[in-house]
DNA sequence: ATCACTCGGATAGTGGCACTATCTCGTCTG
DNA sequence: CAGACGAGATAGTGCCACTATCCGAGTGAT
């Protein structure tokens, strides 16, 4: 198919695919002349998957081409290109380990991680993106007062953890190894807003059902 | 304590904590005269809490605005203010419903709702923002061609409604009102991101423990 | 063969957002 | 009373994800 079709059937615009294109988020087609490129089924698949990462789970551009460098790279075993592909996911400005409440809440995610039995990977956890988010969000929650006890950031960890397990049983069921890493990485970038919004939704829910509509429910301000 | 004092307790610019004046994120201190005014506790208070909203939330500037107007109009009961103000985090582009896959994903999510017993307040629950970001993120997973068993679905739902029940839990310990609806805004927009965080984290311990380091483990890449 | 149409590449421009730099003037301090 | 500092106003910056325009080269119906 050519660009005016890839465009069709992915619902994004040609400019769109070309500034892709130029960004390396996608490999140029099979060009036929100097006026005509040839793309395929696995460029629409491709296409797709950019498309979730930027609008569904607001990966930045460039951060979705180191991502597909690390999918894309079979000279790796499947658990390291998975690693390495998680990792591009950072997301989170570093923290000033200068701040009281980051120390503060860098020794309560290593006890939590104790706690867990997770300190399996102790050296290489602490170097994870996701432990540095982590830390800044407890940070976050310290220096605004907020206290809590340390049972409920395990309860937390362990309901994540289940999901972790659902998530890596899903990602058995694909055959390829490729097919495997994309998966793993989509359980990062699309599993997270849908838990995100079944978590809003379950607020929703349980609130309602703690302490009903207190006064005709819907509200109906905000006309858009 | 002056604007210079508020900076430098918060960690913020003066420039920064003009502009969030300016753009109604912080009321404005008391006026001792014509060039100095007098910023409080209650001032250094809200100002972390529109960082941890920009920095670690990631909510943009004019949503901060939306949901504090909501935190403090105590005109309304607490549980409207506080469904109030978590509506006002949309986030999430809205969905063409043109978009065949949007539609199946739309049926998808109302059975779940159905599954779960959540239909408790369908009509109210169809109109909320989180119900329309499930029903992208399901939608952008059908466009891909991944498909799973819609059990797969409630079991992530039931997991995220014991978050939330620790949640609503948590926002039940705290005194005042305001700081009731405050809790569960930080709820949503600080404990989303934590449970981001502790998600990937227990990929990487549940991988690890699955498939162990194929081959060295630290990956090493990446000399930033 | 012709000529409007289309294709794909290159380049510059747009709009939104979160700040940030500067300018000015009034006020407090020694 | 001079010089430093504070606070408001305004314009500018840098980044990012596109988007608009131009151009020369093929293509297809006549």
């Amino acid at each position: 198919m050519r660009l005016a079709e890839l465009s069709e059937r992915s619902g994004v615009s040609t400019a769109t695919i070309k500034y892709y294109l130029r960004e390396g988020l996608l490999a140029p087609g099979r060009q036929r002349n100097a006026t005509t490129a040839e793309y395929d089924e696995e460029h629409l698949r491709r296409l797709r998957l950019v498309r979730a990462m930027i609008q569904v789970g607001r990966v930045p551009v460039a951060t979705v081409r180191e991502v597909l460098r690390h999918v894309d790279d079979d000279s790796l075993g499947r658990t390291i290109r998975m690693g390495a592909a998680l990792w591009a996911l950072p997301q989170v400005p570093e923290p000033d380990a200068e701040d009281a409440s980051v120390q503060t809440a860098r020794r309560e995610v290593n006890d939590l991680l104790e706690t867990l039995g997770w300190s399996n990977a102790q050296a290489v956890v602490t170097l994870s993106p996701a432990y540095r988010s982590l830390v800044v969000a407890v940070a976050a929650f310290r220096r605004l007062g907020y206290d809590w006890d340390s049972e409920l950031l395990v309860a937390y960890a362990q309901l994540m953890h289940q999901a972790a397990v659902l998530d890596l049983d899903a990602v058995e069921t694909y055959p390829s190894e490729t097919e495997k890493v994309e998966a793993a990485v989509l359980g990062a970038v699309l599993v997270e807003p849908m838990l995100q919004a079944l978590h809003r939704l379950a607020q929703e829910e349980e609130s309602a059902r703690r302490y009903g509509f207190e006064e005709g429910g819907g509200t109906g301000r905000e006309t858009p």
